[in-house]
Order: structure tokens, then C-alpha cells, then sequence
DNA sequence: ATAGGGTTAG
């Protein structure tokens, strides 16, 4: 835990008597200066003039102060005429005006104008502090919010229970919740303060978004144990931690235990479980939910609208989204850049680009901006469709609208370049993503290994893959699928019996696909036989083939010319129901000798033939 | 009086 940091300790701070109030050294000329922030900042955020500066830039995570343009301004100038009056106003209303500035996303600004009263040494108090440390968390920089911290506790003050919070919720925003928990355990241990239901809350928050939804269940229980009446705050936290575990039973329950004891849920409640609720598909207890705030008197805000917008959109219901969309303006609430981004990626996941392009316009008129989860719908869009360089055209844009690429960005753009065979080009990007200092993450590795496989480098494949086991990632069933048709489809028998019992040994079930793929690589040599046996397996272990599965043994019958089991194989379709795909139905035709070809086949394939494979020109499937 | 905890999009 870093406690402060060296440099505080050259710091000369002397404290006014009146407690609670510090006063700086006037020898420094800046805290941001002794703080290291000048120097730390590698984007220029907090650069000597940055009041101005940050005047003229919008904060970089939402579109939605553009409009606050004004008001920042105002505020701004209003500190400014502050600062000089005589008598100076109360701290109290310079620690309002700050808070404005705050809510309005401005976080290096606010830290600007503390260190402006800083280096007029004008006394500033604990509540500034908390500002202050609050400002620097969300600026991804809690180890200047130590600093500060440092600062404090070296003029002798007695840091208040806030502080302690603010400094934890820098921590989690970091994930380093570790951290927040060994500084929590610290201060029950060693007597510093008494945690209060904001102390506990936000640990729990910090270990819900660590996945740990169950410490922060005991936690809640703890701090009722020790006297600590948990907020709905507190409650919505599990509830919302629950139901992105899936557990949304769990959170009802909670939700139910909350109203008994009389802490009643609100819009923040109900928004996380109407989100688990769509997440599971369960649509009518979602709109059980809206009935309940209703009865409440709880009005839907921008995330209830949001979400409910999402979902329909992950569904392919993008005509409920688009209702959604009006009645949310109907009800005064403007869509802001997550309500156009999800109809985005709804179009962009149907492959609609042209429906997807014309929204993004539309936001563009309405001086939204975009941000890097937009663009990166709207490229995975055009990916699917192999249209790379509309995707490239994209990729480029995020520089020059000054959005930060994600590993999400690459793993999209390297699906597609593999999509349409750039396997060159996708190393590359994938070199150059970690050049930048972007971490791979397990859907990034899954795109590599499928892209090289699809793209015959089942080698490079092979090879990445123990890498990446050795990097500490647990592949799953679908990257050892991947793995076993790539090595299938290039002639590599062996090594696919290999991964086969591999994944196996790792406790993972192969599923209907890495079953196909074995029967698919046995057919490919011939081993007819042997891929039936595979067929007798799976069912054992209670994976049923499906289609596919009977299309691929057709397929290797056909192929290794074997006629004879041809009548029977296609009785055996019939008796289960499956019918002749498009690439067995062109190897049939071309593969079996007319006079083979009597009545029991020709009627057989004329009613295992679907009409649109035979509308279809009769071209195999690749 | 002013600060500090929970919700949405790839």
C-alpha cells in the first residue's frame, strides 16, 4: 500500500490553528508541482494553463456536457472573481462551485482551481481534500489522491471517514481492489476510523466488479453484524452484482429482504435488474419490474431506457428499441451516446450497415459524440460483412476524433483481416496492439488461433496456444474446438486425437461442434468407421449429432467412393429426420454413376433434398 | 451548508 509518496516528504505544510483547515508553505509554488502531476501526465491534461485548455476540450468519456460548455465557463469564471474578492467568500461556496465542476465530468479543471487557492495559499479544508482525491481517481491517478492524503495526515490533521472512502474508491476505479481491501482491514484493525455504510458500500463495489459476489454478500452481512444499517446503496450493489452473476433469483430475493426491512429500492435498484432480467430473456418479469415502479412512483431515467434499449437490440428486436427510442423522448429524456450506440450495434449485429450508418449520421447532426464503443460496434459490423476497409476507414478515425483504441478495437479489426485472409496484416496489428501497451485478453487469443487456423497456419496456432496457457489463460471448449478443425481440416489426425483427450483431462465437455470437427477430420482420411464410432460416443456422453454431423459422414462416404454405404447411410438420414445439404447434394450428383443412380436413390434424394438446395444452383457450400 | 458509495452500450 502506498501510503503518500517520497516527494511529501520535502513538502513543508504548516496548518492554521483552525482545525481542519491547511494551509501550504508559500516557498512552493504549485502542489500539483510537488505531487509530480505536471510531469506525470502524459497526455497534457494538466499542463500550467490548462484552465483554459480544458475549456476548450470536452471530457473524453461522454458527449454530454458539450451543451455544459457554458456553464463550465461560467463556473470558472465565477472562482476566478472568487479568488479576489474581499473578504473571500466562504470555503463553503468555493467547495460548491467545485462540486459543479465535478458533476460536470471537469476533474482536471476542479484540481486546476484548488491549486489555483493552493498557490495563493488560501486555506483549504478537508472537504476541498476529498475533491481533490476524488478528481485524481477519476483521472486514473489515486496515487496522487495518496499524496494528497499524505499531505494531510503531515499537518496533523485527522482524516475523516470520507476520506478514507474517497481514497477506497479510487482504488476500486483502479481495480486494485487488494488494495482498497487491505486498506479497509487496516482501518478496523488498527482502530483508525469507524466504517460507515459508504465505507462498506464501496467495498463491496469493489469486490462485485472483482467477481467476488460472494465476500461482498458476507460483507453486507458483516456490517449489519457490527451495528452498520446497509443503504439501499449497499443493497443495489449486491443486486446489481447478482444479476450480472446471472443470479437474478438471488437478487429478487434481496430485494425482497430489503423492502422488509423497510430500505426502500429506487430507479438505480430496478435499473440493475431489469438489466439481468433482459439478460436472461426474461421479458415479462423485466416488465414486472417497470409495473413495480410504477406502483412505486420510481420514473424510468436514461439507463432504464438504455438498457431496456440494449437488450431489445442484442435480441434483434431493434423495432422495440426504436419505440423505446421515441417514447424516452416522448417522456423528456434526450438518447444520449449509449442510447444511439446500442441501435448502432443492433443494425451492425444483422448486418444492416446501411440502417447502422444512417444513425450514426443522425447522432453526428445531434452533436453527439461518438465514442470508442460506437466505432467499434460500427467496425465489427462492417468485419462481419469482410468489409475491411470500411472497418480501416473507422480504425483511422478513432485517432483523429482523439479516442483511445481498445483491445476490443483490435481484437474486431484482427477478426477481420483474417476474415478476408490478411493473416499478415492481423500479426502485425496484433504485434502493434501490445507495442502500445494493449493486453491481449481471451477473446483476442480466440480470434488469433481461429484466424490462423481458418487461414492454414495451424503450426503458428499451436504454438500461440501453448504461449498462451503458459500466460496463465484457461482455454475454453470453443478455442480447443478451433484448434481440433484447424488441425482436422490441414491433415493433422493426430494432433487433434491429442487435444481431443487434452481437453478432456482439463474437465471441459466437448460439445456438438468439436464432435463434428473429429468426425469431420476421421471422414477426411477415409475412416469411416472410425468417425461413426465417434457418432456412437457422443451420444453416449449425451451430445446427439445433428445434420451437420450426418452431412460430413455423407460427404466422406461419397468422397472415398465407398456406394455401397450410401443407400444405407441416406436410410439412416431419413429415419432421423435430417436432410441432404447443398455440398453433399453436389457431390452426389457428381460422385455417383447414373446407373447407380436407380429409382430407390432418385426417390430418396428427392425427398432428402430441401427445395432451396435445389433452387441453389447446385454449388457446394465452399 | 460544501465532499465520499450503487445502474446502461463493444
Amino acid at each position: 500500500m502506498q501510503m503518500g509518496v517520497g516527494c511529501v516528504a520535502l513538502v513543508r505544510i504548516s496548518a492554521t490553528p483552525r482545525k481542519g483547515i491547511l494551509l501550504l508553505d508559500s516557498m512552493h509554488p504549485s502542489f500539483l508541482l510537488w505531487l509530480g502531476f505536471y510531469n506525470s501526465m502524459d497526455n497534457n491534461l494538466l499542463s500550467p494553463n490548462s484552465i483554459s485548455k480544458s475549456l476548450s476540450t470536452t471530457p473524453a468519456r461522454s458527449g454530454r456536457y458539450v451543451k455544459g460548455f457554458d456553464k463550465l465557463n461560467d463556473a470558472v469564471f465565477l472562482f476566478n472573481r472568487m479568488i479576489h474578492m474581499k473578504p473571500l467568500p466562504l470555503l463553503f461556496e468555493f467547495n460548491k462551485l467545485l462540486g459543479d465542476i465535478v458533476k460536470m465530468k471537469h476533474y482536471s479543471t476542479a484540481i486546476s482551481l484548488i491549486n489555483k487557492l493552493w498557490l495563493l495559499r488560501i486555506s483549504v479544508d478537508a472537504y476541498m481534500m476529498n475533491i481533490a482525491i476524488n478528481c485524481f481517481s477519476h483521472l486514473r491517478r489515486i496515487d496522487l489522491g495518496f499524496a494528497m492524503f499524505g499531505c494531510i495526515v503531515k499537518c496533523g490533521h485527522e482524516p475523516l471517514v470520507s476520506t478514507y472512502n474517497t481514497l477506497l474508491k479510487g482504488l476500486v476505479l483502479e481495480d486494485r481492489i487488494f488494495e482498497a481491501e487491505v486498506l479497509f482491514k487496516k482501518l478496523i484493525r488498527e482502530r483508525i476510523c469507524e466504517p460507515n455504510e459508504v465505507t462498506y458500500g464501496t467495498l463491496m463495489n469493489g469486490l462485485c466488479k472483482a467477481g467476488n459476489t460472494n465476500m461482498a454478500i458476507r460483507l453486507l452481512a458483516y456490517m449489519e453484524e457490527k451495528g452498520c444499517k446497509p443503504s439501499k446503496e449497499g443493497y443495489s450493489t449486491i443486486i446489481d452484482g447478482l444479476c450480472k452473476d446471472r443470479m437474478v433469483d438471488d437478487a429478487l430475493t434481496l430485494l425482497a429482504e430489503m423492502i422488509g426491512k423497510r430500505v426502500f429500492p429506487n430507479v438505480v435498484t430496478y435499473n440493475s435488474l431489469i438489466y439481468g432480467l433482459c439478460n436472461l430473456g426474461r421479458w415479462e418479469d423485466a416488465k414486472q419490474m417497470l409495473r413495480e415502479m410504477d406502483i412505486r412512483k420510481i420514473n424510468p431515467d436514461m439507463h432504464t431506457y438504455n438498457i431496456l434499449m440494449d437488450a431489445f437490440c442484442k435480441e434483434g428486436m431493434i423495432e422495440d428499441a426504436e419505440s423505446v427510442f421515441c417514447i424516452m423522448i416522448e417522456k423528456g429524456e434526450q438518447p444520449d451516446v449509449v442510447s444511439y450506440s446500442a441501435l448502432i450495434d443492433g443494425y451492425c449485429l444483422r448486418g444492416q450497415m446501411k440502417e447502422a450508418t444512417a444513425v450514426f449520421n443522425t447522432m453526428i447532426d445531434k452533436n453527439i459524440e461518438p465514442n470508442i464503443i460506437t466505432l467499434n460496434s460500427l467496425i465489427n459490423g462492417h468485419c462481419k460483412r469482410s468489409n475491411i476497409d470500411e472497418a480501416m476507414k473507422l480504425f483511422k478515425e478513432i485517432a483523429r476524433k482523439k479516442l483511445e483504441p481498445t483491445v476490443s478495437t483490435y481484437s474486431t479489426i484482427l477478426y477481420g483481416l483474417f476474415k478476408v485472409g490478411r493473416s499478415k496484416d492481423a500479426l502485425e496489428l496484433f504485434e502493434h496492439m501490445q507495442s502500445i501497451g494493449l493486453t491481449p485478453n481471451f477473446i483476442t487469443y480466440s480470434v488469433l488461433l481461429d484466424g490462423l487456423c481458418k487461414n492454414h497456419q495451424v503450426d503458428k496456432a499451436l504454438s500461440l496456444f501453448r504461449i498462451i496457457i503458459k500466460n496463465g489463460i484457461h482455454p475454453n471448449v470453443a478455442m480447443y474446438t478451433v484448434l481440433i478443425d484447424g488441425s482436422c481440416k490441414n491433415g493433422k489426425l493426430d494432433t487433434a486425437m491429442d487435444l481431443f483427450c487434452e481437453l478432456y483431462s482439463r474437465g471441459l465437455h466437448p460439445n456438438i461442434v468439436t464432435y463434428n470437427a473429429m468426425i469431420n477430420g476421421f471422414c477426411n482420411k477415409g475412416l469411416i468407421e472410425e468417425a461413426k464410432e465417434v457418432v456412437i460416443k457422443m451420444e453416449k456422453n449425451g451430445v446427439f449429432p445433428n445434420s451437420v454431423t450426418y452431412n460430413i459422414i455423407l460427404q466422406g462416404i461419397l468422397r472415398w467412393k465407398k456406394p455401397k454405404d450410401v443407400l444405407s447411410h441416406l436410410k439412416e438420414m431419413d429415419a432421423r429426420g435430417f436432410s441432404i445439404d447443398a455440398s453433399s447434394f453436389y457431390l452426389l450428383l457428381h460422385m455417383i454413376p447414373a446407373k447407380e443412380q436407380d429409382s430407390n436413390f432418385a426417390d430418396l434424394i428427392q425427398k432428402l433434398v430441401p427445395n432451396d438446395v435445389l433452387k441453389s444452383k447446385f454449388q457446394p457450400a465452399k
